[in-house]
DNA sequence: GTCGGTGCTGGTAGCGCTGTCAACGTTCCT
DNA sequence: AGGAACGTTGACAGCGCTACCAGCACCGAC
């Protein structure tokens, strides 16, 4: 291979424990378990682990514990902006710990979910995290049957395999469409893209807000299983507005499709949101900053992986939540996207970079 | 905690081994090297196996061979867009076979990337693949002495460990300028954030391009080492326009910023290309489709992370690539961004939808 | 003074798999 | 026909660590 062949500098704690004049045993429990040792021993095990810069072998004791500390995370993509969020809240709140993090990605198929946790479960993980709530019948049944904590995330549903963090969709979307009611709107259509089940749960919320204002119609709908985009944002609406011309709003199940109908509508010189409001959902970044700005539905997306790692590790630790369902909520910043038809729809010329990076220290959507 | 406890349903290669009639040996053989068994061993070892449905010990399997079955990767950022792609590359590459991805992220500090390193590098991983070529000296010394392949990706650079992949960020930017000297501009200027050391090579670039043609001024170079964001793209072209009011173009160091200084603009009214050109760098996704259409230059991430695990892994198995330095290349995407100052520089209102999705499907930027 | 409890420590015996090497049967060559 | 060469198989001996349980010293309680 071309590269040099060390001896695998091997220091087993064999050689701590002799070094640090205790038994291996002992010297074990140091690593697992100081609280046990003696003041005496622990320090004397702790210099002579330093001094021969000893780093325990993860397989041996995987072996001989019959368990391994390596955290499961099956999220469904790794290019959407939103699950890069989650991840680095994971990430973040395994660090320090002696907990590692598996990621594989079910690309938003349950069946490759199924498999992956089959893959994950015969290696007897610490604990899962598994995106959502729609598993099959058997991931579901193995989820039941794992002797490991497990925390699904990013929504909230009835019936928990164990613990559970997110928030709920349907609530969400019903709240953007409330607030596009709140403005004055009344034609406001839908565009999503991918049609994965949180986004479907966004759809029904917006379907039940129309209806019990007697607004619904199915022409107002556009979505498509293709992966979301920016450009396909523009694209679907383009679709919506030929379906419906006398639309005055638009939610969108996501900030990039938002983008996409803002930067069509300024194709079309269509004004937002003095013809057209938009609403986009998850509030990334770039939404504070748009011009317009861009109102969206403030997710708690690192605060949730955070949260349910974190959760998650305490109870491998023995220490499970008192409550083991957390809804994080979620939040409708209101920007210029969605205000009222006779408001001035564009900020004043200068200084408005000001204006953008106001918007972004508003009250965090910790609700 | 609340579970289930299983007896651990665990099926040992030995019960493999003897519903089959053959040596655990044997057994063990058929899942390393099958072709190394008679055809009448191999059908009954497997059929045994599907039948017990046995699931290899991974960590059993570690300790004897004194080797794991790990990749790890070390990237700089989960929330950077870049390594995203980059990362989808690598998951969908391992996929299959039978390598699973250790990822931690250094947060762009390279103490950071030296502990975790010495980490990763005490579990004997079966390679490495790790972001750039800037280490400590320590972090090099260790690479060096790894017992594994490695993979630095995203830049290359004169003197490898041992496998590279990636593109020259200097020529990269160098030919950005290039490209709008090409369409008439001269006073560029260059905003960057995060500056890390790819960010800080466009900047090497940037400077030694202008510096050629002449042109090169202090002022008109605006960094941070805040973390990049739309927003931030606004607030420092905000910052370059105060210094150099005569600006006509703009090189951003990636895309996020690039949007921010659209965004920027169109709060000023400035027209772009017009008054100012823009390009940006990375052509993500959404470059296609803003308003006017941001010319970027292509880099191809997820092919990147797709060929770095490839070749890794393929290193790993004893088949060293005949070329082990691989240059992915660039491309600028050309768009309406940065057109010369008289063109028209808006689309026709509708069908323009169509225009971005065209520059989508532009030729790929395999060089 | 003996007893049981508590805190700490150590010995024994594997965890499930694979590296090494020897041995076997078969084929091919001379 | 004999032997070497090859392909295939199996026995043995751990890999480095920890579970389990026993043992020791020391304590206070009866």
């Amino acid at each position: 291979m071309g590269r040099k062949r060390t001896k695998s500098g091997k220091i087993r704690l064999a050689e701590v424990a002799e070094l640090a004049g205790v038994s291996p045993i002992t010297a074990s429990r140091f690593f697992r378990n100081p609280e046990a040792l003696s003041l005496a021993k622990r320090t004397r095990v702790e210099s002579a682990a330093k001094e021969l810069g000893y780093v325990p072998n993860l397989a041996a004791r995987a072996l001989a514990s019959q368990r391994t500390e390596v955290i499961g995370v099956l999220i469904p993509s790794l290019t959407n902006n939103v699950f890069s969020d989650v991840l680095r809240g994971i990430y973040d709140a395994s660090e320090g710990n002696r907990y590692s993090i598996q990621l594989s990605n079910t690309r938003y198929s349950i069946l490759q979910e199924e498999k992956l946790l089959r893959l994950f479960l015969a290696q007897k993980p610490a604990g899962l995290i598994v995106t959502g709530i729609d598993q099959t019948a058997e991931s579901r049944a193995m989820l039941e049957a794992a002797d490991c904590p497990i925390v699904q995330i990013m929504e909230i549903g009835p019936d928990p395999v164990d613990m559970m963090i997110g928030f709920s969709h349907y609530d969400a979307a019903r709240a953007a469409v409330a607030h596009l009611f709140d403005q004055g709107r009344r034609r406001i259509g839908f565009v999503g893209a991918r049609m994965d089940p949180r986004v479907q749960r966004r759809l029904d919320g917006y379907v039940s807000a129309m209806k019990d204002a007697a607004l619904f119609e199915q022409r107002l709908v556009v979505t498509t299983a293709t992966p979301t985009s920016v450009t396909l944002g523009g694209a679907l609406f383009a679709d919506l507005l030929a379906r419906e011309p006398g639309l005055d709003a638009v939610f969108c199940a996501n900030d990039d499709l938002a983008l996409g109908v803002l930067f069509e509508c300024r194709r079309r010189e269509i004004g937002v949101p003095d013809q057209i409001a938009i609403v986009g959902f998850n509030d990334l970044e770039f939404m504070a900053s748009a011009v317009p700005t861009l109102t969206s539905v403030r997710t708690n997306r690192y605060e949730m992986g955070k949260t349910a790692a974190t959760m998650l590790i305490e109870a491998i630790d023995g220490r499970r939540p008192e409550q083991p369902v957390l809804d994080l909520g979620f939040k409708i910043i209101e920007r210029q996207s969605s205000m009222p038809r006779h408001s001035e729809s564009r900020p004043a010329a200068s200084g408005a970079g000001a204006t953008a990076n106001k918007m972004v220290a508003l009250p965090s959507g910790h609700d």
